[in-house]
DNA sequence: TACGGAAGTGTGAACCGCCA
DNA sequence: TGGCGGTTCACACTTCCGTA
């Protein structure tokens, strides 16, 4: 059973794209044209429906549905004859199109809703392979990219928790002597470790970036990234959603084809930055060929412990700041009309 | 001082690969 | 073949901080 918010936003989308008078003859019709959507899932939709869960989700993927339906860039007005919901379901590897729902068996439709996140990767994955390919490792990466720094701050907290038993080194942690930590440590770091941390989080970040600037050093590598990065595709795929503050979002996500043919990539920056854990700004300067003026692409990676402090190896979050419509390779949708 | 937004942290699920 | 750790996804929740 899928998690009720997620099965709102990506089933009531679908439902938008159908000639229903309103979202409650759309519910009560369940229609079967939807496939995978089975009885259980329908109730689920029915009861929060009924008892007012998620309405702003349901208000906003079934708003993002029709329009979709109107737009020029999707049906044109013209009903769907196939829509196919993907559910539950997790692809191997890095997920190529994060696609919920195809319609006609052409357009891909990706349903975010409440996230600036781009993607997760595995720090090596994103710093040392920028996103290339997903390699699995169980490397500590705080250990990689700062081990004098990272060992020090870890013989500080050992001292600070008091907790005995556990390794001198933090590369030898196993997964009790983890667990212990983590309960140990829950919220927002100690006051007194905060300041510590901080510099040894700042160091992770600045190396990390300069690793991956390393690592993109030639011209193709770095627009490669960015593509990557911006999750283009070799086909065009659409994004319905809404942003944090449930404003509706819709566009069509270019191909590198599309991006390269409008846009000429100046720069790639990354930089650490100073924050309570390590964190790492980049942005990406271009030129707009078709409108003569210059763009920006900001957003941040979070480099952080997925599941509470030393419980296990650290994750990056990739971040979007730029406002998704205005995107280089974001084409929002216009309303058909 | 209250409030809202930003920053930081925590959680559960799904899948893969490795190893016993 | 099953268990476990690692990775990724998609948020939810908590705390901090700036501003009115």
């Amino acid at each position: 059973m899928p998690d009720t918010r997620t099965a709102v936003s990506e089933i009531v989308t679908g439902l938008g794209l159908y000639g229903f008078r309103d979202l409650a003859q759309a519910l009560a019709a369940r229609p079967r044209f939807i496939t995978n959507v089975d009885d259980d899932v329908y109730d689920q939709l029915d009861e929060a429906f009924a008892s007012g869960t998620h309405a702003d989700v349901f208000r906003v993927a079934w708003a993002n549905g029709q329009r979709f339906a109107r737009s020029t860039d999707g049906l044109r007005g013209r009903p769907p004859w196939s829509v196919e919901w993907k559910g539950p379901h997790k692809p191997p590897a890095y997920e190529q199109i994060p696609a919920d729902l195809r319609v006609d068996h052409v357009y891909l439709l990706s349903c975010k809703y409440g996230s600036k996140i781009l993607q997760n990767a595995s720090p090596a994955n994103l710093f040392d392979r920028a996103l290339s390919e997903r390699r699995t490792s169980a490397v500590d990466w705080f250990d990689a990219v700062a081990p004098t720094s990272y060992g020090e701050f870890y013989t500080e907290v050992v001292a600070h928790t008091g907790l005995t038993g556990l390794p001198a080194d933090p590369t030898e942690l196993d997964r009790n002597h983890r667990e212990r930590l983590r309960k140990a440590l829950p919220g927002r770091w100690p006051a007194e470790l905060r300041e510590h941390w901080g510099l040894v989080a700042f160091e992770i970040a600045r190396t990390s970036a300069d690793r991956l600037l390393d690592n993109i050093s030639a011209k193709g590598e770095r627009e490669a990234f960015v593509w990557r990065l911006l999750r283009l595709q070799a086909a065009p795929y659409f994004v319905l959603g809404a942003d944090l503050k449930n404003v509706p979002l819709h566009y069509r996500v270019t191909t590198p084809w599309d991006f390269r043919t409008r846009f000429a990539l100046r720069s790639v920056d990354l930089w650490g930055e100073h924050a309570g854990q390590p964190l790492v700004r980049w942005r990406v300067d271009l030129h707009d060929r078709e409108l003569d003026t210059d763009r920006v692409i900001e957003g941040h990676v979070e480099v952080r412990w997925s599941h509470g402090k030393f419980g296990g190896v650290p994750e990056a979050k990739i971040y979007l700041d730029t406002p998704h419509h205005d995107v280089a390779g974001y084409q929002p949708l216009d309303d058909g009309s």
